[in-house]
RNA sequence: GGCCUUGUGGUCAAGCGGUUAAGACGGCGCCCUCUCACGGCGCAAUCCCGGGUUCGAUUCCCGGCAAGGUCACCA
């Protein structure tokens, strides 16, 4: 068999010597340790917390150490392309602090690109001949329906299914039968002819998992789809090796087909680079628990956190302490460094699958809100309600001073203690509704409609807006003593059966009325930033 | 089913031959307190199972079991 005859034949034409390609993507000239990483999406457009997780440690371990992160596409399969899905993909891990410095749309150094790979055609294919010439693949005739009758059959016969030895029927087709097929225009794939044992294993450290055990592969993967356009294994080992990516850390998924990969370039007589697959994000799914998916968990779409209004840097701190098992911790001793700072290893990420868990999200979310001064928060809240709020609630940021009073309460940013009662952008809205509007009451007084009057005229006898604190609390204890509820807690507790209620009671009702709500920030403060004529307005109107 | 990976409280997890088996989230209780939030204190809750090896196994070995991943001209 003349298989540099064939080689013209299947892919014809002239084609830039092997060494070529070596020149053009020479090794990049980077300080010792520097990783080049790279995130290669399929341009569906939909990205999910998954593969945010991914991203930051692929961003962490590049940048970290000096090195590139790249944005490769991979679009070799033209069912799954959507329009603007690289513009997609890119803003939504740019919000979430995800930088490239190379890559499709990115502007950076093209050198390696181009990024695309179906505008890198002419390269598998220079591989792909190669690899024919020398024997290592050949062309495949088989359609759909054959291959699928003998998976049947393999299924039935409790045989693992695939194309390999004896059932690689095309792989030793005689030369004749290539041409007369040829010759007819049957449709080919081009298919790697494997010399793994599947009996061998091979030991595989793995920068996450540590020491693996693979199985060689022996299957003739198909390398070139019959449009000529690569499969992912192909592309990846062509792409990785010429785009010099040091570490590829990919998800747990691929683990499967390692073996491909590491035969590939070893065909190829590429180096390897060196492999972390990380495990997913799981989500529980009634009984038992799933990896996130794209069609299922439509809820974990990063869309869906932009629009809650989480704090980009507190879902990357999330992220960050499932990712790396010592990060927590650290950020605990230095709550105030920016998590860059941390030392991100991959051998420190988890190796079993980890459950996303929304309430630590939260109370992470929380913290790093309340890092925020108070002209911060405007400013997150405003971009946020750009997007994503109401008419009302956008209408809220006119009167800046009056939204920095009000944040400056909520937050606590001028009290010694912060409080912490944001979460997200939406949710903060809605917690500080009241300030902007009379907002239908929300919990429900505890005493009845007589009782509440008597409170409210009497309060409003004594309300001075021109008092302080302290003489108002005062006040609000002199209307409770004199309508027989305790005017001191420890007298009330001391003899509850005494009382009618306690202060607490009273202004639980003050509180109410002028909130909707029974818990809220110190209601002294609230009053102040309402002014006396809105409160007087909402306490009397609470009366009708 | 084959192959691979992983099994420490409800969740994320530290520990990897001898520990009262850290810590965080969540839950519960108490304190602080005009309510909430913050903060402080405390409680409940864990080493998948069975065999070895060992004076001693959560930790090492073997075997189960369970969960997850994967078996395309998808990535």
């Amino acid at each position: 068999m003349d298989h540099r005859k064939l080689a013209e034949r299947l892919l014809p034409g002239e084609y830039p010597d092997l060494s070529f390609y070596e020149e053009k993507y020479p090794p990049r000239a980077l300080p010792k340790g520097a990783e080049v990483t790279r995130l290669a999406p399929s341009p569906t457009g939909f990205i999910h917390l998954g593969n945010l997780f991914v991203a930051i440690a692929n961003e962490r371990i590049a940048h970290q150490s000096g090195g590139i992160l790249y944005l490769r596409i991979e679009d070799t399969d033209l069912k799954r392309k959507v329009e603007g899905a690289v513009e997609a993909v890119k803003n939504a891990l740019r919000y979430f602090d995800v930088k490239f410095d190379e890559g499709a749309e990115i502007g950076g150094d093209d050198t390696y690109g181009p990024w695309y790979q179906r505008s890198r055609a002419e390269i598998y294919r220079a591989f792909a001949k190669h690899l024919v010439a020398i024997g290592r693949a050949y062309p495949c005739f088989c359609t759909e329906e054959e291959l699928s009758a003998l998976r049947e059959k393999q299924t039935a016969n409790k045989e693992i299914t695939g194309y390999y030895g004896k059932y690689a029927k095309c792989r030793d087709l005689p030369e004749e039968e290539i041409y007369r097929n040829l010759d007819a225009g049957k449709p080919f794939v081009i298919r790697l002819r494997s010399l793994g044992d599947p009996e061998k294993k091979i030991r595989f450290q793995d920068e996450i998992k540590g020491e693996i055990t693979v199985t060689e592969n022996d299957q003739d993967v198909v390398i070139l789809k019959s449009d000529g356009i690569p499969t992912y294994h192909f592309a990846h080992a062509i792409d990785d090796h010429f785009m010099r990516t040091t570490l590829v850390l990919r998800g747990e998924e691929w683990l499967a087909s390692l073996p491909i990969h590491l035969e590939l370039f070893d065909a190829l007589g590429f180096s390897r680079p060196r492999y972390g697959h990380n495990c997913s994000l799981m989500k529980q799914d009634g009984e038992t628990r799933r990896k996130l998916s794209k069609r299922k968990d439509p809820e974990l779409s990063l869309e869906f956190y932009r629009k809650e209004g989480y704090y980009a840097r507190a879902v990357k701190v999330y992220m960050l302490t499932l990712l790396n098992s010592n990060f927590e911790e650290w950020y605990l001793k230095n709550p105030d460094a920016p998590p860059e700072n941390f030392k991100f290893s991959a051998n420190k990420m988890s190796k079993s699958g980890t459950l996303f868990d929304l309430d630590k999200l939260n109370d992470i979310s929380k913290n790093e809100l309340s890092k925020l001064s108070a002209a911060e928060m405007f400013d997150f809240l405003q971009s946020w309600a750009a997007e994503y709020g109401s008419e009302e609630e956008k209408s809220r940021f006119a009167d800046r001073e009056y939204f920095l009073k009000v944040l400056d309460l909520c937050m606590g940013t001028s009290g010694k203690k912060r409080r912490k009662d944001f979460v997200t952008a939406s949710q903060a809205m809605r917690a500080i509704a009241y300030f902007f509007k009379r907002v239908p009451r929300e919990d429900e007084p505890r005493f009845d409609e007589q009782t509440r009057r008597e409170v409210f005229e009497a309060f409003l006898r004594s309300y001075c807006f021109a008092d302080d604190a302290q003489v108002w609390f005062s006040k609000v204890k002199e209307v409770a003593g004199s309508l027989g509820f305790a005017a001191e807690m420890k007298d009330y507790k001391a003899n509850p059966d005494a009382y009618r209620g306690s202060v607490s009671d009273v202004a639980e009702l003050l509180r109410i009325a002028v909130t909707g709500r029974a818990n809220t920030p110190d209601l002294y403060t609230i009053m102040q930033i309402l002014g006396e004529e809105e409160t007087r307005a909402r306490i009397e109107g609470a009366l009708s």
